[in-house]
DNA sequence: CCTCGAATGCAACCAGGTTGCGTCTGGTGG
DNA sequence: CCACCAGACGCAACCTGGTTGCATTCGAGG
């Protein structure tokens, strides 16, 4: 069991915050992302979660993600390779993303950008702006050659 | 089976200047995309297919699909419902997406923006930019009320 | 301490996509 | 025009991320 550690205070103060209930397994998600730097998958998240001794059921772990998505604290990007990866939803307008061809990991990137809408067709309700980087991590441009 | 039409012609066209073998399933495939006024998932061709009287085998469908992205001919795109969703690659640099929050069905969005670059941390090789704007298409815009 | 709706865990299930392998065929050299 | 063969095709079995149904347990207000 993970001792209060400040990561741990975060989590729960968030989940205060909604004045929803505070169980184990929300706690320790949302704490899991929030240490995180980069988006998560289900698969890793289960990974740390057993790794520190405490596995997750996989349906209360996909519970738990749609639960929060739904609550505004995380939001989630399918990638190039149909997995989803969440990371905590930071306060900040339109962010892009990087997403890396090689391993397929998912980095938010930081810094707002001048947003120039395109054209949209007559009777489209545009909603949200999603910008994604594809190239390849640091990690993996250092790995190949 | 589909008579030599305009959309046939061009299809055969694009697959003899890339030197490839001419098969029944590349053209018809990507007839079909060419055809088509959104981006295809390998369901609703395999539908459109089936619907003309003859049906795709489903792993022809797929191969087919992943030899014309490979040849830069198509191009795939992963939405929110974890379907891949293909539309021919028209020759502009940069251009946007429309996906659907209700129907999923993705759109191909005309006119090119000016964009600044996002900053990418160092190491990162940036590639390519995707542009996709999040809401409702016309349709489900409409019938809802 | 009690109660009840919400959260959890298990098992079975589903869909999109992939792999292995034997058969068929487009296109080329003879 | 024909024979040949790499590459395309079709079938079946398989894999994985994700979902559903249902019985059990738990958090938090009374």
């Amino acid at each position: 069991m993970l001792p209060p550690t400040p990561s741990h205070d975060q989590a729960t103060r968030l989940l205060q915050q909604r004045g929803a209930s505070i169980t184990p397994a929300r706690v320790r998600v949302l704490q899991l992302l929030l240490a995180a730097d980069a988006a998560m998958s289900h698969q890793s998240l289960q990974q740390a979660a057993s790794a520190s001794g405490q596995p997750f059921d996989k349906v209360t772990l996909y519970r738990v993600l749609d639960w929060l998505v739904a609550q505004g604290l995380v939001h989630s990007v399918t990638g190039h390779d149909r997995v989803r990866r969440f990371s905590p939803m930071h306060a900040h307008a339109t962010h892009a993303h990087f997403e890396c061809n090689d391993c397929g990991r998912l980095f938010c990137l930081r810094g707002t950008l001048p947003f120039a809408r395109p054209e949209i067709p007559k009777g489209f309700q545009p909603d949200r702006l999603d910008i994604t980087v594809h190239g390849r991590c640091a990690d993996c441009a250092a790995s190949s050659h």
